[in-house]
DNA sequence: GATGGATATGGAAACGTTTCCATAGTTAAA
DNA sequence: TTTAACTATGGAAACGTTTCCATATCCATC
């Protein structure tokens, strides 16, 4: 650990050992006016030799701009809004900008908590991620401050945003995927589900094409934490509904969490039972079977919420190569096939309600 | 996009609402001295109707503090790095602090100039993961000006950490894992071995275990980007050494990585060849075969240097519960199994041979 | 009734910038 | 030589805080 912190140079300092006035420090460092040759040297030299570097703070608050820009997501754990972020970074990096980050891990005092502080720091703009957006009330501390915002993966009609995908229609897409691999009971798995508007969006979308086309609603599974008797939950929600042979995760995470389960339990995908994630997340192709999923752009979707706040901020057109960053697509994968026959499905079901007990166990 | 930013209300505006001065207000808000009751009231009641919140920038020009500390790491698309930068977080907001975070991408310049900003940026204190500590010029920036800092991940001399495996006795026992499998000829695979000196570091562990049990020192094969040739580079490397059995790959993504391009190849792991990657990242454990790996701890990691530094910035004893953070294990998989017959593995690189010609155009 | 010690309050300085404005110096034109 | 126009320069104000210090008010004591 470095000694006690030092007085850092000013430009006060930088101007004494010039022999001028701080005026022409500014005007020199920044070519920002006239300046004589003599001048400029001396300054420059004053400079190198007090290692002087501007302080960002005397100057935002003579400026009244921080070129920061304070991003809530809810973790960069999830590959998905690392990725989001990793985006918003380079953007606001390349526009001089620099990132607060906040994690909040999915709760709303935290979030909330995290707006407030971000505004206390006078970040130019705010790049939002809310777990609940209907729920938050951090959204309230935007609306009479004019503060610019914009949402990322949410949706909310106020609120402007330019990154979210139609989770309701991704969820009516993969009913459809299902469909056309011929499963006609699925199920719907989500981690927290109360607390996700995307997750319940998604499950929307699902229910919304059973509806419409005449199938039995999802079943619905909750986890409420991605704990270790998630086997236990998997398994009882298997027994309780034995027709359902298609499941649809709420996010990749967590679907690939579920194969590991259903692994454990002696099932097989796509043998037993199809696997439908969300989010498109890499690794998703390395696993074998591949995972079918719901393609999204996270990067991109970072990016452009970047290019939207700042081009707002810098007050010139955004240089925005980025239109269909929230698109989706559904994305094959090997856990999706066809359903099992009814017999096959069934035997293994009765064999793991045999051992229902030992799981419940543990 | 929410209108133009109208100015914020300011502790003047406060003060004069509740028709008393700047002082008592800032002694209400902060309760930081003595009060009558009616000041009080006046002061909360007109702060409430504003929608005051102070503003840090004022704050830290006055109070020499930013309560913000810098973060520089290479990439949050990586796990590891998302996962420490998660724990530097959590830290940092429990302590009052914010977290401002760049990305570097692996690039000298980038770094220096992330450096040299959050300087600027007058961040309490810094984090860094550099690349290859060793080339860095960012660290010269602190080295004279005593600005707080410490290391994740990387190693060097006079520079605090805490955080950081000796990457080199991790190599050591990868090389003793092979062994024990009964491997004698080993190889490494780094990404861009010349930028990253933790690479580099697992290398010369690996070696080291080589040189001191007698065996052959480790093939080695350096890929510049993990793009799509890799099954090219891969299945030229593996033609050139084909006594190598055993494969220490620098990180887990990008063992991960090499899994997918052998399969392709038409070669099986760990059937043909073993693989050990290095990080643990919970992807490895979801594989199938698992994946043998090193297993560290980044989110401990980035804990443990956040408390390093805040403690010092608080100036009060740590509540450090975290000192083993850097270790690691070496974690078994199914990935490392017993080295194929020599003939079965000749065989399927004579293949490999006749294939070659037509990976090589594409 | 004057003195003294609390207690509450506001003015003002300082933190490090940028920029407006006035001034000093220099050159060109009258 | 005087005036005009320009260039280079530095002083000073403002940005929003915190905190020191001085002052004003009050109550108790002598």
């Amino acid at each position: 650990m470095a000694e006690t912190n030092q007085r850092e140079a000013t430009i006060r300092d930088v101007a004494r050992l010039a022999g001028c006035g701080i005026a022409t420090v500014s005007r020199v460092l920044n070519e920002s006016g006239p300046v004589s040759d003599t001048s400029r040297r001396l300054v420059v030299d004053a400079a190198r030799e007090l290692g002087f570097e501007f302080s960002d703070v005397g100057r935002s608050l003579r400026n009244a701009v921080t070129r920061t820009i304070g991003c809530v997501v809810p973790s960069i754990n999830n590959p998905v809004y690392a990725a989001a972020v990793q985006g918003i970074q380079t953007v606001a990096r390349a526009n001089g900008h620099q990132l607060l980050l906040s994690c909040t891990g999915y709760d709303l005092d935290e979030e909330y908590a995290a707006v407030k502080t971000l505004i206390g720091k006078r970040v130019d703009a705010l790049i939002l991620t809310m777990s609940d957006i209907k729920a938050s009330r951090a959204v309230e501390l935007l609306h009479n401050r004019k503060l610019k915002h914009c949402l990322l993966f949410n949706h909310m009609p106020g609120i402007p945003q330019r990154s979210a995908v139609d989770n309701c229609s991704a969820g009516f897409r993969v009913g459809l995927a299902f469909a056309e691999a011929g499963h006609d009971r699925v199920g719907y798995i989500a981690l927290r589900l109360a607390q996700s508007d995307r997750a319940q969006q998604r499950f929307e979308g699902l229910s919304a094409f059973c509806q419409t086309t005449g199938l039995e609603a999802p079943a619905l599974l909750e986890i409420e934490e991605q704990s270790r008797n998630l086997d236990q939950r998997l398994s009882a929600f298997l027994i309780a509904n034995p027709a359902v042979t298609g499941l649809f995760v709420s996010n990749d995470l967590l679907a690939i969490a579920i194969i590991g389960a259903l692994r454990r339990l002696g099932l097989s995908v796509p043998g037993d039972l199809s696997i439908v994630g969300f989010d498109g997340i890499e690794f998703g192709q390395m696993l074998q079977p591949t995972l079918a999923t719901i393609a999204t752009d996270p990067h991109a979707m970072g990016q452009a919420s970047a290019y939207m706040v700042l081009s707002s901020i810098l007050r010139r057109p955004a240089t925005d190569t980025l239109a269909a960053s929230a698109d989706f697509e559904f994305r094959p994968g090997g856990s999706l096939g066809r359903p099992p026959s009814k017999d096959a499905l069934a035997k293994k079901l009765q064999l793991l309600r045999q051992l229902s007990p030992a799981h419940a166990s543990f």
